[in-house]
DNA sequence: ATCTACATTATAATAATTCTAAACTGTTGA
DNA sequence: TCAACAGTTTAGAATTATTATAATGTAGAT
């Protein structure tokens, strides 16, 4: 979903509502210039701040997923006790800091392409994920 | 932990106590052909099946939680709602069959290495993982 | 055999997420 | 314009995965 659009319209195209709720929640996801990596309970946060009325929880989750079933987020797994999304659903490859768990894209050119020789007989590849752990050089890690 | 050895010595050398629920599990996990990979839902049925006496969920927590610590097992995170371990410590890439949910390992020969061209500056890189997601070719995924 | 630190246990607590059922609101079309 | 319906939102309950607690048990040293 490109920023500066329409949202109620985008919204509109596939097929969703144009509630207040989902075009507040557009507005805090793609009126921005990077793209934007959260799990729910940061985006819970920027909602409650940025909104004069309150949003449901049950609400949040709704959205983000009707809005990841639509492919306008994607989600990503890091660690598996927390979901993140990320608002580029383009396929790209991701760094995590584990010192401040923060997620961050991977320029097209910072990972060459994953050569896959061989695959699983029968099957299809859905997708290639490559996710680089990184953190202080300073310090302890497992 | 190469499988077939004494499991009370190698409890005892990285400074667990080889109590009788730990043995167990190392027997239920390395006494197989194969790497394995499992959920803890996994795990606690195996291991009620395979032991008379009960063996309590927080116990079994517990000690995953020890034996990765002590680099028996390696957590892999593909889906934000569950945790999934491997037997197999080393580095190594995975394949994940959604229609199965299971995790295959890749051989090393299956991937090429991957090359990072540009890291986050000033950090180290902890570790770089590849997850390629496969289902049925006649099946509709997202 | 006894002691002590670490383990185990059942249960309670917490956290993340999903479900439920009632109230509400865009949209359609009369 | 407005009634009617289907999709949405909501608060709170339910569910699931995981961690904390506190009492009891046990391995290993003395």
């Amino acid at each position: 979903m490109p920023k500066n659009c329409n949202f109620i319209e985008k919204l509109r195209e596939v097929g969703l509502r144009p509630t207040k709720q989902r075009v507040k929640m557009c507005e805090v996801l793609y009126n921005r210039e990077k793209t934007f990596h959260f799990t729910i309970n940061d985006l819970v946060k920027l909602l409650s701040e940025k909104m004069n009325q309150k949003i449901s929880l049950a609400t949040v989750y709704n959205t983000v997923h009707a809005f990841e079933k639509k492919g306008y987020l994607k989600e990503i797994s890091i660690d598996s006790h927390k979901s993140y999304f990320d608002t580029n659903t383009s396929a790209h490859h991701h760094f995590f800091d584990e010192d401040t768990h923060e997620l961050i894209d991977c320029d097209e050119s910072d990972i060459d392409k994953v050569n896959i020789r061989k695959n699983i007989t029968g099957k299809k590849i859905n997708s290639v994920e490559v996710l680089v752990r990184v953190a202080s050089d300073n310090q302890t890690q497992k």
